[in-house]
DNA sequence: TTGATTCACTGAACTAGTTAAGCTATTCTT
DNA sequence: AAGAATAGCTTAACTAGTTCAGTGAATCAA
């Protein structure tokens, strides 16, 4: 394929390369000939000219964004569809091209450290202008020394707060799982439960600090809902399940309705889990939401259709966290800064069908 | 962050820019000197050197491959993220980076007109060196077009047999859906099943080429089976069902029970609807595998894990299809042709809980 | 001692587009 | 008609690393 370039175009229009860069730029300020300017149309067009990305960048950014996701289990699959979504759509509005490097950075520091040499590396190629990174885990400190080197980042869904050696902050944009998982337990509180089972995703050794962080955060806020209510602090109804092991979900639901006073409602932090648990509600004779409430954690689109019945369970906007995380990184690489660089997002109830008023709740007032 | 270049470190060791290239890259053809070696090395790491992409560029291939793929709907997501996986492993194996580039092709014609623009900017551009297309619908012809103009792209999953306008195939890797099927209708006849129910994922109107090809495939090869054991062929056993709408799998379940001569297997294409079909089964009082067997279709992972019982499925090797992908596309690259550029990748039974013996067929024998 | 060979290195072309600065004519002002 | 302004274009520097051809000096063979 002959690639076409501008100086075929200005040979043989008999003019400058630069002649035929003003021409296809449509660069106002420096004037030149309405009949030159038709005839480089032309010749451009005949001979099918495409600009080069790489000749233009040169001069010009590529006004390419980096995007950062992992995707070791299943149910970051589904997230980090939408949050691309996200992203795709507020970069493409602003003329900017998101590529997205899945590298497996949530899997150990060593697979990290490829991320953030490849970062680096492609940042100073002037390949990338600016990167999006979701969750990183252990490498808050080596992102924020290239945030600090002058690479424009931002992170997602990560720690809580992160600032620079001198006190500036980071751009981040996160979802408040604490709120959420406190509007997941509110739900259950108003329906009459007042024994709420929390099983939480696994935190095990080799997972993740922000995951880690986000299931801090689940617990702290269904404590939170739980302490609101004026409802004593009971850790036996605290379990943790696992997301991929079906058998250790199973056995903490069993292991908690065995108990002399078995909860009512299982809050479960994750929908998938929040699935198995029901499947094991099942196994034991109980019935969902007749004889127990199940509320989810989540909103993730295949497991709601899975589900049966649907479930209740609370939506955690990650669309909205991409296109904020991609507008912040936008306003970054045109002005330079921005003005508030730490967002927080707010999850939403989801009312399906997998919870209803307390039976126990009823009795008790009838 | 001041950007350290060649130009730099040979004005500081008091060397030409060739003589810093020759050092830094080891190149054994030209002879350097053991003192210049060490200086130049030196002075290298001192200033925290490192080689920029766009500049080697200039001379050598960016070694960066670039993939497309679709995330329309849910399913797609699991599918995705293993075809990837195995792209990823070859490629960094082979020295090459994998860039996503998921582009919603698989949504309309227009949308599709962007990637094959893109693809061909980026080529040009010579930013990517080669791509892997994942289900291209609709694209077969411009993308074709793009190969013959010497753009080098491996299809996956597309239509069985592509070629150029002068008869030279275009690399291509397919999953045997048609022998995955009758796989699935093998394993339920040995298991004395007589009268197997198939339930097809909607083709309707807006789907692309592809997956219509799959659905057709998985059609063949159910019959395939079906008539290979002798027995007649019942199109009132076949219905379609929906990916997204629940009540669509379910109303085609109930439907399919209600015939006089019911099934007493189900042959359910996707995973996801065969869960679907497994609680439209229970809601009608029937137990799986029970009553009625249920074998799916994909194995995928998230799906397996929330179906009750575990779901007997078949696997399609998603990522050995990514693998061989790429290093089809490496091949090309690297020798500018490949030996066989048709792969067909065999999918595999995985019998777990959902199928069992036709009690019909033990009652008829007894 | 001459000629060939080798060592160690340099110069320059290559890629491809952008853009500030400069240079002719021509036109306009006074 | 001199001087300024302007339209219309060109020159050249910029980016940054690769690689071929070439050059000067030292080494070695005859």
């Amino acid at each position: 394929m002959p690639q076409t370039t501008m100086r075929q175009i200005a040979d043989r229009a008999g003019v400058s390369v630069a002649t035929v860069s003003y021409v296809l730029n449509s660069t106002c300020n420096v004037p030149i000939g309405t009949e030159t300017r038709a005839r480089v149309h032309a010749i451009a067009n005949e001979l099918g000219y495409h600009r080069s990305l790489l000749g233009r960048s040169i001069k010009q950014p590529l006004r390419h964004i980096g995007v950062a996701v992992g995707a070791p289990d299943q149910t970051e699959q589904t997230y980090t569809a939408e949050l691309f979504a996200g992203i795709r759509e507020q970069t493409l509005d602003a003329g900017y091209y998101p590529v997205l490097q899945p590298m497996p950075h949530q899997i150990g520091q060593s697979a990290g450290a490829d991320l953030v040499r490849r970062v680096g590396e492609v940042h100073r190629s002037k390949l990338i202008d600016g990167f999006i990174i979701d969750k990183a885990p252990f490498l808050t400190a080596p992102l924020v020394e290239l945030y600090e080197q002058g690479v424009p980042l931002v992170l997602v869904n990560s720690v809580p707060d992160v600032r620079t050696s001198d006190g500036r902050p980071v751009p981040i944009v996160n979802v408040d799982n604490r709120l959420g998982a406190s509007l997941a337990a509110h739900h259950l509180l108003e329906l009459g439960h007042r024994r709420i089972g929390l099983i939480l995703p696994d935190s095990g050794g080799t997972r993740l600090e922000p995951t880690a962080n986000r299931i801090l955060d689940v617990l702290h806020g269904y404590r939170d809902a739980i302490s609101a209510a004026g409802l004593p602090r009971d850790d036996a109804l605290i379990m943790q399940g696992d997301l991929v092991d079906r058998a250790c979900t199973q056995k903490a639901v069993e292991s908690m309705m065995r108990l002399a006073a078995a909860p009512t409602a299982l809050f479960v932090a994750d929908d998938a889990m929040a699935v198995m648990a029901i499947n094991a509600l099942r196994r034991l004779g109980l019935s969902v939401p007749g004889n127990v409430s199940v509320i989810g954690y989540g909103d993730w689109p295949i497991v709601s259709r899975l589900a049966e019945p649907p479930l209740t369970t609370v939506h955690t906007p990650l669309r909205d966290n991409g296109r904020l995380a991609a507008k912040l990184l936008i306003d970054f690489l045109e002005t330079g800064s921005v003005n508030d660089p730490s967002i927080v997002i707010e999850p939403r109830l989801i009312v399906r069908a997998s919870t209803a008023p307390c039976r126990a709740a009823t009795k008790g007032s009838a």
